[in-house]
RNA sequence: GGCGACGUGGCCAAGUGGUAAGGCAGAGGCCUGCAAAGCCUUUAUCCCCGGUUCGAAUCCGGGCGUCGCCUCCA
């Protein structure tokens, strides 16, 4: 497996510290606010990873972090009028929600900032014993960057060029510019906790040190995050882990790319801001996540309702291919588990030429690509390319063979497209419960169905539409497909026959 | 100014030494009572100029362009 590693700029082999198992990290958000999509991207990428991690039989144990003492969460609490805990406590739930909906497994150890106080001063408190931090007469605690020689090997720059080129007015206080906060005193009002320096909270670098080093031990395997967080975060990070304890924080960096919408940097002056909310509110997470996959983790991603559409499109396509394929191995969303007669395989037994023998193999090259991708650099772009391909010859397959389809391999390619979509959090199953109780009443009314079962009175009705097309009966084939409709369902003419199936939206 | 990334068909996007996956959109055809779904066909001098090579989108040099970080930011 090839992971391209920040620091070194250039793909590596990734080989776990301890064989069989991950220790991952990805910084998770401030909770001052609701996440927007670009930390959506973030986020189902990493997901994206991980589960594909799991998927070849990794143990992952991943943590991720929630920053909820912060300046913007003060300043939030004190635009609103009620305390920085609330506001964090809102925003923690908010933010928990939105991963839900998207998809993204949650955590093995999700840490609050504030929850792990004592384990951050004892940090700091390592730091300044050993020289590589100094407090302040005001109760501050700052880092000195230039007692760590290893100073920006993360993200490529160089102290003197950070000493030369800083934008920042130096703080009085600190010694050199490039310096960064690991505790600050606390002005009055506002969260606090004692400490050696007196009142004060930690700066949002230490942060993932000390909890990294708590709940994974370092170096960890992985480091995850924007790619805007590799400086200064993730070196300073680093410093203060190489200061301390003389290793890296992590063995490999990972950093995904920006979003940006409708070719611009997102942001809330130029009014294309959105927040995930807002965006799940309006559309399924599966075409959220097609499209946020259908671009590797590390370039730019950019995002427009447009292509959001198109990702809707393509997955509401991936769907149908995978209900018609179960339809074809009759085990669909309308509960059908028992085999048919009729089910003969087409063509020449033995032929390469035979549709069904060609589907099979369509299925194995699909899983070899969607593998040789996903290895090199997680490649979920070329990994959906392979099951899109694989979608299309099983639908040239279901054309061909029309009601000859070989269950078996029918199956064999919907358990692929489930199982390897799937591996990328997006679901092309169909919901199992989608026939509702309403279908027994109405095959009652209109097919002279006696039975109880939703998924036999589906039968019964498709029967009865099935008699009266032949009939020539138009008016009554489409009275029996418009009142299936109007319990939410859609009736589908296939090259298979026709099926009732769930509608979306 | 410093560091870095990228430039592939109308839009998006894989490929990274042997002559261009896939998605969206468009056009034509097939299937079809209608509708939906589906299938087939079709659109690429791979930013420009040099170089290396039997052979380059793929390596090297130069140019042009876009973007990111350098300050809180996923």
């Amino acid at each position: 497996m090839q992971i391209y590693d920040t620091e070194r700029r250039a793909k590596r082999e990734f080989t776990p510290r301890e064989p069989g198992k991950v220790a991952m990290y990805v910084c998770g958000p401030t909770v001052y606010d609701q996440i927007h999509i670009g930390n959506g991207r973030t986020f189902v990428a990493f997901d994206a990873i991980r589960r594909y991690l799991e998927w070849t039989g990794l143990d992952v144990t991943f943590v991720q972090n929630l920053t909820d003492v912060d300046d913007k969460i003060i300043n939030r609490a004190a635009e609103e009028g009620r305390s920085a805990a609330e506001v964090a406590s809102d925003y923690t739930a908010a933010f928990r929600e939105q991963m839900v909906r998207m998809g993204v497994e949650p955590p093995t150890v999700q840490p609050k900032a504030t929850e792990e106080i004592p384990q951050m001063i004892e940090l700091i408190e390592e730091l300044v014993e050993k020289g590589h931090a100094y407090a302040t007469a005001e109760g501050d605690v700052y880092f000195s960057v230039s007692s760590c020689p290893t100073y920006g090997e993360v993200s490529g720059r160089r102290v003197e060029d950070l000493l030369a080129g800083a934008r920042v007015e130096v703080d009085e206080a600190k010694r050199e510019s490039a310096d960064f906060a690991l505790w600050k005193a606390a002005k009055p009002g506002e969260p606090s906790w004692e400490s050696p320096w007196g009142l004060g909270r930690p700066g949002w670098h230490t942060e993932c040190v000390a909890m990294a080093k708590r709940y994974l031990g370092v170096p960890i395997d992985i480091h995850g995050g924007g790619s805007d967080l590799v400086f200064p975060h993730h070196e300073n990070e680093n410093a203060q882990a190489e200061a301390a304890w003389g290793t890296p924080l992590a063995r490999l960096w990972m950093h995904s790319g920006m979003l940006r919408v409708d070719g611009e940097k997102m942001s809330k002056s130029l009014g294309n801001f959105h927040t995930l909310k807002d965006v799940l509110d309006r559309y399924p997470a599966d075409a959220l996540r097609l499209l946020v996959l259908q671009t590797h983790y590390r370039s730019p991603l950019d995002f427009s309702f447009e292509r959001l559409e198109g990702a809707r499109g393509a997955w509401e396509r991936m769907k149908n291919t995978v209900s018609a394929l179960l339809w074809a191995a009759r085990d669909d969303a309308s509960g059908h588990t028992e085999p048919r007669a009729g089910g003969v395989p087409e063509g020449e037994p033995g032929s390469a030429e035979e549709p069904t023998a060609v589907l099979a193999s369509a299925v194995a090259e699909a899983r070899a690509e969607f593998s040789r991708s996903m290895e090199d650099d997680f490649n979920t772009a070329g990994a959906l390319g392979a099951l899109f391909t694989l979608a299309t010859r099983a639908n040239t397959y279901l054309a061909e063979v029309a009601d000859g389809a070989e269950p078996n391999v029918a199956r064999e390619a919907a358990d692929a497209l489930v199982e390897l979509f799937g591996v990328l959090g997006i679901n092309v199953a169909p919901e199992k419960a989608a026939l509702p109780a309403e279908l027994v009443s109405l095959a009652a009314e209109l097919a002279d169905y006696a039975g109880s079962s939703a998924a036999e009175a589906a039968d019964a009705l498709i029967a009865a539409r099935a008699k009266a097309r032949a009939a020539r009966d138009w008016a009554r084939a489409d009275a029996i497909r418009d009142r299936i409709a109007g319990l939410g369902l859609a009736v589908e003419d296939t090259p298979t026959g026709s099926r009732v199936v769930a509608r979306e939206g």
